[in-house]
DNA sequence: ATATTAAATGCAACTGAGTTGCAAATATAT
DNA sequence: ATATATTTGCAACTCAGTTGCATTTAATAT
């Protein structure tokens, strides 16, 4: 089990039902982010749309997961390496693949300007371009 | 007439229509950035929602106006300053405040970081926090 | 000016992601 | 084992955005 796995533990108010198991397997499985449509569509046979949603809304706050929206508005999640349940403390980028698709979250530290006059909280990142897969 | 008022000229493709002459004067009016659920609602008794999501594709064509996303996936518009028919070379961050919800434009250099294996053709940044109206 | 033609508009119906209410099922604590 | 709170499924809904088609209007040619 690697250090990034995510494990059922420390979640305080998440059951830890058939579900949400199934959930937490196709990220650990996963390197990549995933879109929630993707989810739906690959876990139908298992879990009403409903409940993906749900479940993919408890794993934030839990802070195992985090979500952001895609360059079509569509909402994407990724395991979380450094977010609490109090605090996300992810400010990096992510990368969509305008071949493939794909997202993943880059480990870059976003250097956030500080503007005059104005007080800047937090910042959304979506980098466009060409994955290593689709490059060569 | 100021320098960034939009006016008709140079507008090949796009007709002069009066649909097209409100929008135009909205923008005009407005030195921040507009939802189309906002211009669809101030717009209803003028013209039909169809209409003003055509209009704006076809601006957004001829490099008048340039698109993004709000936080919530929303599609907002601003007038473009540096863009062309051939060519959107705004790579600068949108600002909502989280208070009023106005959406400005900032005018500064955004700068792409170089990532190794990794081609990036373009970048949406949207920064959140409180605007200078809203601090004081 | 008038006719012609291509572009623009209105309308109604549709799409699809995401949400909500409620009853039934299930996990956890006692 | 029982009670209780959480979770799930389902159906219906919301709402931004899209599409097809008939009608209107702007630009161009006559």
């Amino acid at each position: 089990m690697q250090a990034s796995c995510i494990k059922f533990v420390a979640m305080g108010i998440i059951r830890k039902t058939k579900s949400v198991g199934l959930l937490l397997n196709v990220f650990n499985q996963s390197k990549s982010a995933l879109s929630v449509v993707h989810l739906i569509e690959n876990l139908k046979a298992s879990m009403n749309k409903t409940t993906v949603y749900r479940i993919l809304d408890r794993l934030e706050q839990e802070g195992v997961v985090h979500s952001f929206l895609d360059k079509d508005g569509l909402t994407w999640y990724a395991k979380c390496t450094e977010c609490t349940s109090h605090e996300h403390s992810d400010v990096h980028p992510h990368f969509q693949c305008n071949d493939c698709g794909t997202i993943e979250c880059l480990s870059i530290d976003i250097s956030i300007p500080t503007i005059s006059d104005r007080q800047i909280d937090s910042a959304d990142v979506l980098l466009q371009g060409t994955c290593p897969s689709c490059l060569s």
